[in-house]
DNA sequence: CAGTAG
DNA sequence: AGGCCTTACTG
DNA sequence: GCCT
């Protein structure tokens, strides 16, 4: 019988790395960050080890000019290095033919002092128009956009044609979620949309980027020490996990040293040392001794508790306080974080999607009694088409504009009759007295009728014309909204949930000054246009 | 103002 | 060495 | 924690 070895067919001849084997040195010097960190995530998908000084180990240098190259790595030193130094071109050309080409047309030459160069790049012209006219800059006053030779004109104007349809490329599949888009790319999809790129993606349809689970040893582990730091009110350092997580699960191989993952954006030292204590252990000593540590696990539960963030959690920990229980006894505690710790199994509890289905049209319902054509939506995971659900986020608006107006006092009021509300965290109501241009908001505590366990709900009531903001902000999620909010600001808006604001930084203060009022847009998938960002139904939010 | 949640 | 992510309410 |  033939022995079936394993599930693994990989129906493309996996790229086990076009780049297998070789290790690089980068000189970031004159490279822009973002290309660069492409680049790396590239090299290290197909294979390769990015070395962090020149060794002997490395077998590639790259630069993009000789310029560059000179300025960060001692001459004296290459003369003695024995590998390939290219330019970065050769790593463009090799990616977008899907295999590694021939070094010999990317050499950048030492020896070829400003005068002679001239003559070579000429002669490679020749030889090869497809190639490298990148040496250039070196003595020619940055011809860029006056062409004046029909000959050079050609030779550039593919190459740049081929630059960017490759970083497309790359930005749409690999690093689709790290920034979004540059504004430079982000602008060039709105010129051309559809354009060149989707031809790239057919030459080159070995990148089904196997999608995740390779690697969720390292991840899972990281995603513990996100939260005890946060516990800990290291917020910072926590969110230096949070970032690295996704950086690693787009990786489509399974990690067996730190030098496979080592350059990669986000990881740094600790992050190597940690994640090569995992692959040879398989745990973490780190996290080992925190989860074990009574103060640290302490805390972390105390922080659980709805109303109790880092400072207060450690001040009761002081105080002598062991257990969840024990803390009901504590005093000092406020109105929110007494609830909070009263129905903290019940708040812990997910909901299953049809009781919030349940719920949304009961609010709905209770909506239109008090306000008819109120428009009254469940957003969050729910939204996003999960089967559970953590709390309830509800987004309130009316159509006509005005009448949301206080609204939520009446609606907060009419469903603690139906005693449908049960109990109140924070309730803030701004819109009834003067500014009409706030959000009002109610957190607190609801039951599923003739039930008497506790579901988190959110309320939030927009007026109409900002609505759409407030729409994708609670509809999320956290990643969607960064990296919307990340390209906003690339074109020189501020993006929230309560509006797209033109920046306002030539003038005065720094956040007060709210001078400018909102743009706005109808929908969230005018928002979306209008900011360049594909649109994603709200299923697919889930990044 | 610090602390907290989103 | 210092920034990294914004806004606004509770007590 | 990482990055500039």
């Amino acid at each position: 019988m033939a022995p079936k070895k394993s599930k693994n067919r990989t129906p493309s001849p996996d790229p086990n790395g076009i780049f297998s084997g070789i290790s690089v040195y980068l000189v970031e010097k004159g490279v822009q960050n973002r290309r660069l960190q492409v680049w790396k995530q590239k090299l290290v998908q197909m294979g390769a080890t990015i070395e962090e000084r020149l060794s002997k180990k490395v077998s590639h240098v790259f630069a993009v000019d000789l310029n560059s190259l000179l300025q960060q790595v001692d001459r004296e030193r290459l003369t003695r290095y024995k590998g390939f130094i290219l330019l970065y071109q050769w790593l463009v050309d090799s990616l977008s033919s899907g295999e590694k080409v021939s070094e010999d047309l990317y050499l950048l030459n030492l020896d070829s002092e400003e005068d002679n160069i001239a003559d070579k790049s000429l002669d490679w012209k020749q030889e090869n128009e497809n190639v490298s006219s990148d040496c250039e800059p070196l003595h020619h006053k940055r011809i860029k956009s006056s062409h004046e030779d029909v000959e050079s004109f050609k030779v550039e104007s593919k190459r740049d044609a081929d630059n960017n349809a490759v970083s497309e490329t790359l930005n749409s599949s690999i690093s689709s979620d790290n920034l979004p888009d540059s504004p430079s790319t982000a602008s060039m999809s709105l010129d051309t949309p559809g354009g060149q790129f989707k031809d790239v993606n057919v030459l080159q349809p070995s990148l089904p980027y196997s999608p995740p689970d390779l690697n969720k040893n390292i991840t899972e582990i990281f995603g513990k020490l996100i939260n005890i730091y946060r516990a800990l009110g290291e917020d910072r350092r926590s969110f230096s996990y949070y970032k690295v997580i996704p950086v690693i699960e787009k990786l489509p191989f399974k990690i067996e040293s730190a030098d496979q993952v080592k350059g990669l954006p986000g990881i740094g030292k600790s992050m190597q040392d940690h994640i090569q204590e995992i692959v040879t252990n398989g745990n973490l000593s780190k996290l080992e001794h925190f989860e074990t540590d009574e103060k640290v696990r302490t805390i972390s539960l105390f922080g659980e508790v709805w109303g109790i963030g880092p400072a207060t959690a450690q001040k009761l920990y002081e105080k002598g306080y062991r257990t969840l229980d024990d803390l009901k006894s504590e005093d000092s505690l406020t109105h929110s974080q007494r609830v909070g710790l009263k129905y903290f199994d019940d708040i812990k509890t997910r909901i299953p999607r049809q009781e919030v289905q349940d719920m949304e049209l009961l609010l709905q319902k209770a909506g239109e009694d008090i306000l008819p054509g109120v428009d009254i939506v469940c957003g969050g995971s729910f939204r996003r088409g999960k089967s559970s659900c953590g709390d309830l986020d509800i987004v309130i608006t009316h159509p006509d504009g005005k009448s949301h107006k206080g609204f939520l006092s009446r609606f907060v009021k009419r469903l603690k009759d139906m005693n449908f509300l049960r109990e109140d965290l924070i309730f803030s109501t701004h819109s009834e007295e003067d500014s009409d241009s706030c959000v009002d908001t109610y957190f607190g505590l609801c039951t599923y009728p003739g039930r008497e366990l506790r579901r988190r709900i959110d309320l939030k009531v927009y007026p109409r014309d900002i609505y759409a903001f407030g729409l994708i902000h609670w509809t999320g999620n956290d990643v969607l909204n960064r990296r919307l909010r990340l390209l906003a600001d690339s074109k020189g808006y501020r993006l929230d949930d309560t509006g797209l604001f033109p920046a306002t930084h030539g003038s005065g203060g720094k956040k007060g000054a709210k001078a400018s009022t909102s743009l706005k847009f109808g929908t969230e998938k005018e928002v979306f246009d209008f900011l360049g960002f594909p649109w994603f139904e709200p299923h697919e939010r889930n990044l």
